[in-house]
DNA sequence: CCATATTTGTTTACATGGAAACATTACAAA
DNA sequence: TTTGTAATGTTTCCATGTAAACAAATATGG
């Protein structure tokens, strides 16, 4: 008599459940493919996503205050503190006590920092535009736009 | 003579330059986002995101194996093995190492994990209803198909 | 003015998750 | 066979990020 074979689940046969339509799991799974190619395109300047989104605001906000560049990228004070010590350490940022409020800290892109910066633009932001092999390009736009909408930051269209 | 202020730059006035149309930033955002609505929700049952989703699929997929479930999730394995742990330690899941093939485990919910899922289960899913503040419900469906087709999950709706 | 509370950033201790090396088992090739 | 290779899970060590307590400066309320 034939043996029944025990019918071993495939990763593509896994039922999902509720998951299918659960907004969390869906984010943290586009969220990890999104990184595997942030790193495979830009793995080779040492950064992290999050390092990188820091030098762009301090870049385009000059003299932003540490305590606002944290709450604007959801980072925790503590590890703000901790990332622009590398970044200082790095020679890039360089931070100043303002003298209108001495507990808090500017910050600012040092000379080599806007080189590193701007030298890599393109680089950095042509990432953008290569992604998303499974959305076509107006499917693309309506995801950012959703997303925009999601975390509310519908501040018009900036370059 | 009138003092000139220093513009000091608030959360809500920072450009967030090519941010704003950069799919891992928005998704992070997004992602910090719903998971404090999920602790704020279900904080007390002491369950991770994470988590939540392994014994889902645990209770769908019972003896998946945990390598399987550790690449549907995104999951290192290494970590998944952690995981897995925990809930064996709390009762919930049990790992049987098949006769096929002795490298594998697979996994199962215990009685307990049964009742403990089965149980919460309104709690747990009657939580994605109340979400999206910010987006309607067309659209948040919009975003969810979006969302499953970016990340390859078009298996049908499930439940 | 003074006392208290709040804000801002830092420190320390801890939790979360990943990388690399490893042990065991299964598979493939000769 | 048996010899090498791949798959599976575990362990150990390390990187990343958070929580809580703290120090300094500022704001607030009498």
């Amino acid at each position: 008599m034939d043996q029944i074979i025990a019918p071993v689940i495939t990763v593509d046969q896994v039922d999902v459940g509720p998951l299918h339509g659960n907004l969390g799991f869906l984010l943290r799974m586009a969220q990890l493919q999104v990184y595997e190619d942030f790193y495979a395109d830009l793995g080779e300047y040492g950064l992290k996503p999050g390092e990188f989104s820091v030098l762009t605001l301090i870049y385009k906000n000059p003299h932003i205050r540490q305590g606002v560049l944290a709450r604007r990228l959801m980072i925790k004070r503590a590890h703000m503190t901790k990332l622009i010590r590398v970044f200082e350490d790095r020679g890039h940022v360089s931070r100043t006590i303002p003298d209108e409020d001495r507990r808090a800290v500017e910050l600012e892109l040092t000379a080599d920092g806007l080189k590193f910066v701007e030298g890599n633009w393109d680089r950095f932001y042509g990432h953008e535009k290569a992604q998303t092999p499974r959305l076509t390009p107006a499917e693309e736009k309506q995801m950012l736009g959703l997303l925009r909408k999601f975390v509310d930051l519908e501040q018009g269209d900036a370059q």
